[in-house]
DNA sequence: CTTTCTGCAAACTCTTTGCACTCGT
DNA sequence: ACGAGTGCAAAGAGTTTGCAGAAAG
C-alpha cells in the first residue's frame, strides 16, 4: 500500500491550494480539467478524499449538503455571504476568535454564527483507558 | 396561500421539540411513523422544511452531508462526539461564547472547532439595503 | 512486472418534486 | 367546495464504488 504521486493527485493539490474560493467538488474538477481534460470526477473524489485524510486540505461543511474544499491548514474561520453566496477565510489572531463587533466594524452584516466543537464527550473521554486524559487541545 | 394546521404538521413539529438529539430527516421520519403509520419521508421533509423557513426549528449541517434538525431556538453551539457521534447542545452565555478551557474542565477532549457567521459581506452590503435568498451562484 | 490509480458508468444516499387524491377550513 | 397538504414513486443532486485497463515505481 504504497501511495504514487500521480499527475491527477498534483493537480486536485495545486487547484484546491490555488483556490481561495473554497470550491466544491465539481468546481475543482473543472479546473482541473482545464489543463488535464480527461480526468474523471471521481478521480477527482478520490484524490480530494485522500488528500483530507492526510490533512493536506481540510473539507468544509458550511451551509448546504455540498462538500467544499479549503487549502488553508491554519486554524481559521468563514464568513458566508448569503447575498452573494461567497465564502470568506477570516484568519484567527491568537487567542482572539473574531467577533461581532469587529466584523461589523469591517463591514459585515452579520445575521447569525454558528461554532462547532469536535472531539470527545465527556463520557467517551472517561471510557479511554490506555490513555491519559487529553490535554492537547488544540486552542484558538 | 394560506397555511393548514395538519395532523402530519404537528407531529413533525412534536418530535423535533421533544428530541434532543438533532435527529436526521429519516429519525424525525421514523418517530412520526410510530404513532401515524402512513406518514410519508416526503412529507416529513415538506413540514421540516415549511417549519425551518417559519424559524420554528433550526436545520444544522455539522460533520457529514446529511442535515440535522434542532427545535433549540436561542442562540447556542454544538459539540459533536467524533467517538459516539453525539451531538450535545451548548447554552451559549449572553455574547461569551463556550471556549476551549471551559469545555476543557467539563470533561469535553475538544480536538478542533469550526466557527461560522452568516450574513453580507461588506461589498453586498454597500450594494443593498434589503436582504435575498442565498443564490445558488454557479462558479467554475 | 506489480500494484496503485484512473476513467467510466452504475450504484448509493439524501432531498426534492409531479400527480392524483385527501382533508382542513 | 376549494385548495393546501399528503402519499407515492420517480427524478435530482452529490458522492461513492466495481471493474478493466493505464501507468507509477
Amino acid at each position: 500500500m504504497k501511495p504514487r504521486q500521480t499527475r491527477q493527485l498534483g493537480a486536485v493539490y495545486d487547484v484546491v491550494h490555488a483556490a481561495h474560493d473554497h470550491p466544491t467538488a465539481e468546481e475543482v474538477h473543472a479546473r482541473v480539467r482545464r489543463r488535464m481534460p480527461r480526468v474523471s470526477l471521481g478521480t477527482v473524489y478520490r484524490n480530494l478524499q485522500k488528500l483530507a485524510t492526510q490533512q493536506r486540505l481540510r473539507v468544509v461543511h458550511l451551509a448546504d449538503r455540498t462538500a467544499r474544499y479549503d487549502g488553508m491548514l491554519q486554524e481559521h474561520d468563514h464568513f458566508v455571504c448569503e447575498r452573494c453566496g461567497e465564502v470568506t477565510d477570516l484568519v484567527r489572531k491568537r487567542s482572539a476568535p473574531p467577533d461581532c463587533a469587529t466584523l461589523d466594524r469591517a463591514g459585515y452584516g452579520i445575521r447569525a454564527h454558528a461554532l462547532t466543537f469536535y472531539g470527545t464527550c465527556p463520557g467517551c473521554g472517561k471510557a479511554m483507558t490506555h490513555r491519559r486524559a487529553p490535554s492537547r487541545t488544540r486552542r484558538a
